[in-house]
Order: structure tokens, then C-alpha cells, then sequence
DNA sequence: GTCTATAACACGATAGAC
DNA sequence: GTCTATCGTGTTATAGAC
């Protein structure tokens, strides 16, 4: 059996050529201009192929979003799975490590030159902003297990800490790292240009280092 | 001369009937559909006036997106600074407090049940979703200074906080503000979802109290 | 200042040829 | 499986009556 390929590889390779082609082009075109504003004429344009193929292949606009969506998120979750699973391999794990294996996988894939994932956080972005129906479900049924196995991982890193905050401070370290990650992204820069340059966005290691120190220590703050 | 009024006052009180009809509807509609897919006649619609109107008014869809988000953007400012010029009055200031300051207009706001200034977070997860020209010119003049007097207070409460650290960890709460406002938002309540419902994000003092310590022990942290 | 009517165009979807 | 052609609808913007 061959390995799994890595991340970066081609999401699609396997597909169609047409319908392979199709998903690239919406990928980027979704992640560039949200799901509401992206039109399959943009999307055809860029794929080289027609509008007819996307209902033929897909069956409407939104369904072609919803597989967009599942196609892309496997490779960042088990990037991170695998990683937490590293970090617990030996016993109770060290916090650090467990949030590196959150917030690490996803900054690197940003900040690939190729491959579609490069283009996942900002697919997730749009998902945020306006929330649907279709997107919704596509997040949640990829999205929950991993997020539940991580705030136990937190817990068991810290066993001091309750449920309740563990929760609430793993959504905070997700909202630390769309945030910064979106602002490295696609020349928004406003924190390197609102620190008069102090703050390198276009270095993803800083960024995880940053991350990692400012998650960690929320973690372990005490119970408010 | 008369006091200023309370952010939750009608923030369009003081212009003319359908002009200020318009930009209340424009507002509740870009905050909701996004300022790609919403459309003019939507907002007519809601406005209960022309699609006309709004040309004779603002010259273009665009041109009104760029005045609701100018018109919106003003409150929330002031109620922060003057937050954290009650944290910096006593000479150094406490940190709890100027975070307490930073996210707590902004939670409370948004809890708010009537008033314009409750979208204004979801229009700015709207404007940061797809930076566009218009809305980024009109962020940027009204929160670059905000952020940089915030980021000054951060290093005045804690003096061995460096510079840069102040501004990555600053990015990394608004972050964290900014995804926990738009998660108990609009019915998406993920996160009281996914906790099992022990969290409840519809209290805001719960919302601003979990921030505070997060936050707190984040911006605490040693330097990476 | 506010309306109706309409121009000019882009959209998603589909029928039918090949 | 991939195309062209087209239907019906919705879009921004504008001209002109009142």
C-alpha cells in the first residue's frame, strides 16, 4: 500500500481532469471572493472548462462549495492529529507541545508557496463570516472530534484545568490564530504595518513561536 | 452644549428620514449578508424606500458601504478609550483593566437588543473576511490610532513587556474578542455546542470575564 | 427629494447536440 | 463527458416625471 501523501500534495490529483481542474479553480476562487460573491463563471473561467461541467459534475454552485470544503479540510486535521499524537505518545503531554500541534500545522500550510491547503484558513474565514447551512455542516462533521480531542489533551496536559475554561480558551487560541493568520495573508499586513514593522507576519516560524508563548500562558491562567 | 449620547443611541439620528432609513438597513444588511452578496435591493427594501434613493444619497453601493462602516465604527472607540483613561488615571495602570477596557465594549455591545452599534462586530468580521479597498481605508483611519494608544497601556501596566511582544499579543486578543463575539452571534453558538453547554455564550460578563483572564495571563507570558 | 420605468448586464441552471 | 445556446431572474445604475 503507499504511504499517504503529504499535505501539500495535489488535493485533486485523483479526480477527473475536468472535475479536478473545476475544484482547484473553486477552491481558490472561494477562498479569494467568499462563497456568497465567488460565480461559477469566474470559477469556469479559471478552471478552463464550462459552466454545464459544474452542474454536470457537482449538480449546483453549492454543492461544488460543500465538497470544496470537505476536500480541503482532511489534510490540516491530520497534520494536527498526527502531531497531538506525538505529543501524548510519552505520558502525559507537555502543554506547549500540544498547542504547537494545534496552531503549527495550520500556519505552515499558509505560508506554502503551492498546493491548494495554502488556501484553507482563508476558505475558513468565509465560512465564518456568513455562516450557511452547507458550510456549516461540512465544518462541524470534520471540525468537532478534533476540536473535542484537543481540549481533552489540554486537560490533560494541565489536569488542574476545568472543562469549562478549557473550552473557552481553546476557542480563544482558534480566534488568535485566524486572526494572525488572515492578516499574513493575501497582503493585509496590518499588524507588521501597525508595529511600524516590529512584528514579521511573513514568518511563519515567529508566528507559531508567538502563538505557542501567548495560548500556553492563557491556558494556564487561574480560574477567573 | 448637549452630552454626548450613549453608543446604543440611534447612531443616524441626526440625518434626514430616508437617508438615515437607508444606512440603518445597510447596515443590518452588509453586518448579515456580507458587503459582496448584499444587495441594494435589500436594503430598499428593509428601508422601505427607492433603489434611487440610495444612489441620489450616496452615489453608489459602494460609497454606502464605506459610510455605514464610518458611521458605525465611532462609538465603540470612544467607549474603550474612555475606559482605559479611567484604567490610566491613577498614574500605572492595572492590566486586568485596560484588557477589561479593550473587550469589553465590544461584548457588550454586541449583546446589545436594540441599537446599531450590536452589528458592528459582525460587520467587521464582514471586513476582514474580503479586505476590499473601501473598508480597509475605513478601518484603518479609525482604529489604527486605538490600537497603538491600547498597545502603549499594555507596556505601561507591564514594563518588562517588549515592544513587539505588546503588538503580536494585542493582534492575538482581538483575535480571540472577534471569534468568540461572532461564535455567540446569529444562532451559531458553536462553542456552547461543542462544550456541551458549559459554556454559555449568550452571558456576556461570562464572554469578558473569560477573555480577561486569558488574555491577561497571555500578554504575561515569558518572552518566547 | 422621492418616485416609476427601464437600460444594460451577470447570474445559476438546463436542454440538447455531439 | 463536454460543449453551445438560451431561459428566467436578479443585479447596479440612470433617465425623467412629479
Amino acid at each position: 500500500m503507499a504511504p499517504a501523501p503529504p499535505a501539500s500534495a495535489d488535493l485533486f490529483a485523483g479526480e477527473k481532469a475536468t472535475r479536478s481542474r473545476i475544484l482547484r479553480a473553486a477552491l481558490e476562487v472561494f477562498a479569494t471572493r467568499g462563497f456568497e460573491a465567488a460565480s461559477l463563471r469566474e470559477i469556469t473561467d479559471r478552471a478552463e472548462a464550462n459552466v454545464a461541467a459544474v452542474h454536470y459534475h457537482f449538480g449546483s454552485r453549492e454543492a461544488l462549495a460543500q465538497e470544496v470544503l470537505r476536500a480541503v479540510a482532511g489534510p490540516l486535521n491530520r497534520l494536527r492529529l498526527e502531531a497531538l499524537d506525538r505529543a501524548c505518545a510519552a505520558g502525559r503531554p507537555d502543554l506547549a507541545a500540544v498547542v504547537e500541534a494545534l496552531v503549527g500545522p495550520p500556519v505552515t500550510m499558509s505560508f506554502e508557496a503551492t498546493g491548494e491547503s495554502r488556501l484553507l484558513i482563508r476558505l475558513l474565514v468565509q465560512a465564518r463570516a456568513l455562516p450557511r447551512e452547507t458550510t456549516n455542516q461540512a465544518i462541524f462533521e470534520q471540525y468537532d472530534a478534533m476540536a473535542v480531542r484537543f481540549v481533552d489533551a489540554l486537560i490533560a496536559a494541565e489536569p488542574g484545568l476545568p472543562r469549562e475554561e478549557a473550552f473557552w480558551r481553546y476557542a480563544f487560541a482558534i480566534g488568535a490564530l485566524m486572526y494572525i493568520v488572515s492578516d499574513s495573508d493575501q497582503g493585509y499586513h496590518r499588524l507588521h504595518r501597525l508595529s511600524g514593522g516590529l512584528c514579521d507576519t511573513d514568518d511563519p516560524q515567529a508566528i507559531v513561536r508567538q502563538l505557542v508563548a501567548f495560548i500556553t500562558a492563557g491556558i494556564r491562567a487561574g480560574r477567573p
